[in-house]
DNA sequence: ACCTTTTTAAGAATTATTCCTATAAAAGTA
DNA sequence: TACTTTTATAGGAATAATTCTTAAAAAGGT
């Protein structure tokens, strides 16, 4: 089974920002200039702006808009899958099995779980054109979502 | 071509020990009883430990180590390629292109860059045992090294 | 225009990580 | 074994990234 994620560029930015106010609506977040603002400004960049950049560049139109803000909206976004967040949150975690397999990181608890490939199974390539890059020292292909246990524990709740 | 990493699992602790001692003389890092108590902690843990669980674990052998000791160990591990960092350093970035692609981060200066599969190709698959942990809400591929940039910098301070 | 709920700014607080400096321990050498 | 040089360490201070707290402001429905 291919891995698909939803293509949703290629759209200009008005598009973009409409369907934003869509999604914002569907969520009922409300609508507010930072919000918009934000999302401009990420959905603009290549560089895969880090929040002090975003925040950076949204002072320039808002000038009273705090980091905080900035911190919030971009989790809410991720939330809500508009954006991608690069890597993973704050604290680092350790691995000394160099054998070669993947892990899944609870988005809620931040539990990391072993993925080993099955038999015959090889779920990472090498992209043809890696060099173009730089030297590649390791491969890191995390699966990120909602673990089990937590799950089942919001599911325990709703009851 | 197919992902390959070193096999150097398997073995047992004394072993793994004994190896890590070999890589830290070819590498002229003394032997000291921090760095092999954090190395066995790290190798015999299966839970993916964070530089504070690995201090707390290290104090019960070694009471007046400090963190600091076990964040530097832990980097020069890393960068030994002896222990896998999971996940990313610090700061986060984020990314509004939604379209399928992976990241190649410069473990140098940081940068991210994106890497768009090739016509055809497709470097992630699905593995199939992935319901086991969870349901996933997205992947992250990363490839990391050092970019081309960082390499030519390092390049012309050596002439 | 009014009311309710959500969002915000501002700054304080927290968390993770790194830096600084004097001391201590390792490895090489006589 | 004692001596020397180099590297690593503890301890605490400093920094960087992120999150929390609170009162005020803005959104969206009525």
């Amino acid at each position: 089974m291919y891995l698909t994620q939803p293509v949703t560029n290629g759209k200009d930015l008005k598009a973009r920002v409409e369907e934003f106010k869509k999604l914002c609506r569907s969520r009922s977040l409300r609508i507010t200039s930072q919000r918009l603002e934000i999302f401009r400004t990420v959905a603009q960049s290549k560089a895969h702006p880090s929040a002090e950049a975003v925040f950076a560049a949204v002072r320039k139109k808002l000038p009273n808009i705090s980091l905080d803000t900035v911190y919030r909206t971009l989790a809410s976004m991720e939330e809500a899958g508009v954006v991608f967040r690069v890597g993973l949150s704050s604290k680092a975690r350790f691995d000394a099995d160099l054998t070669p397999h993947y892990h899944f990181v609870c988005m809620n608890c931040g539990e990391v779980y072993d993925i080993f490939p099955g038999e015959g199974e090889q779920p990472v390539l090498m992209p043809q054109n890696i060099n173009e890059f730089g030297e590649v020292k390791n491969v890191n292909l995390q699966f990120r979502g909602i673990c089990n246990r937590c799950r089942k524990a919001t599911e325990d709740i709703q009851k």
